[in-house]
DNA sequence: CTTGGAATAT
DNA sequence: GATATTCCAA
């Protein structure tokens, strides 16, 4: 096991299911356009790609499935797998047509998270808008709407970091602490390359082929000795993946000075 | 006509 | 609480 150390953890670990090929370039070389991941996919891959070599020698704690497996290398993934799909199985009936019927609802996975926040990060609060947000994570069948709502989200967490920084990430912070966003939330308007996709630019860099090992199983992580006594850690057994955003500051712009807010710059006279 | 985003709804 | 949807102004 010793060779496992200095191995680049799972976070710093190239993300997977980056397009290596701009879709221009491709088409250009007749190559066959690279479709867009599935959070399945990335799901999978991300779990798929390499076993966590820990587990995988005969370790079952991983497989908390509990479906008394005897001692194999258990692909600990048919049950985890269905489970663990961004969106919720909705009903099988594959007569969806995109339009006319409701997506299922997102869920949020720490692997999707880690992409939205990267790539926020990278493109800096200024431009960091849904549209553009949602076509840098490159996910197939997420929504502007999807990312729109979780920025909101993520905004207001942001917002209370930098309000009392002396505040450890509270257990429900997990998500977000995860993927810490550069404190200073810099913009960079000068392309950094974002692994998840490639800028609509037709410059052909470089590409090698890079190995990505695969993802050991930070699924069975748990919030450190101790937390919080009292409240039960249930997370991901009994409701999300992970809690993704922490609990809300005891008191926070209530009837309190918060000069810089409008009353109601928003509504109007519905007149109509 | 599209999009960002706060407010609201589920 | 997490996501979705509504709603309005840019």
């Amino acid at each position: 096991m010793e060779w496992l150390v200095g191995l680049p953890s799972d976070e710093e670990l190239t993300p997977l299911s980056q397009s290596l090929i701009p879709p221009e370039l491709a088409s250009a070389f007749s190559i066959t356009p690279e479709p867009p991941r599935t959070i399945l996919d990335v799901h999978r891959a991300s779990q798929d790609s390499a076993e966590d070599p820990t587990v995988i020698e005969g370790d079952e704690s991983a497989a908390k499935d509990g479906s008394g497996e005897s001692s194999r290398k258990t692909r600990h993934l048919e049950a985890v797998e269905e489970a663990d799909s961004a969106f919720r199985t909705e009903n099988s009936n594959d007569e969806s047509s995109a339009r006319t019927h409701k997506r299922p609802r997102l869920v949020w996975t720490p692997q999707l998270h880690k992409r939205f926040v990267d790539v926020v990060a990278h493109l800096g609060i200024r431009n960091a808008v849904p549209k553009t947000i949602m076509q840098l994570m490159n996910v197939e069948g997420l929504t502007r709407e999807n990312v729109a709502s979780h920025l909101q989200k993520y905004r207001l967490y942001l917002k209370r970091m930098q309000g009392v920084s002396i505040e450890g990430p509270s257990s429900s912070d997990l998500l977000f602490a995860s993927s810490p966003v550069p404190p200073s939330l810099q913009e960079a308007s000068v392309p950094v390359p974002i692994p998840y996709a490639p800028p609509p630019a037709l410059i052909p860099m470089p590409v090698i082929g890079m190995a990505h090992h695969g993802h050991g199983a930070p699924m069975a992580m748990v919030p450190l000795n101790g937390q919080q006594s009292g409240g039960a850690y249930r997370g991901y057994e009994a409701h999300h993946p992970y809690a993704m955003f922490g609990e809300r500051p005891k008191d926070w712009p209530r009837g309190n000075n918060f000069a810089s807010m409008v009353p109601y710059p928003h509504v109007s006279p519905r007149s109509k």
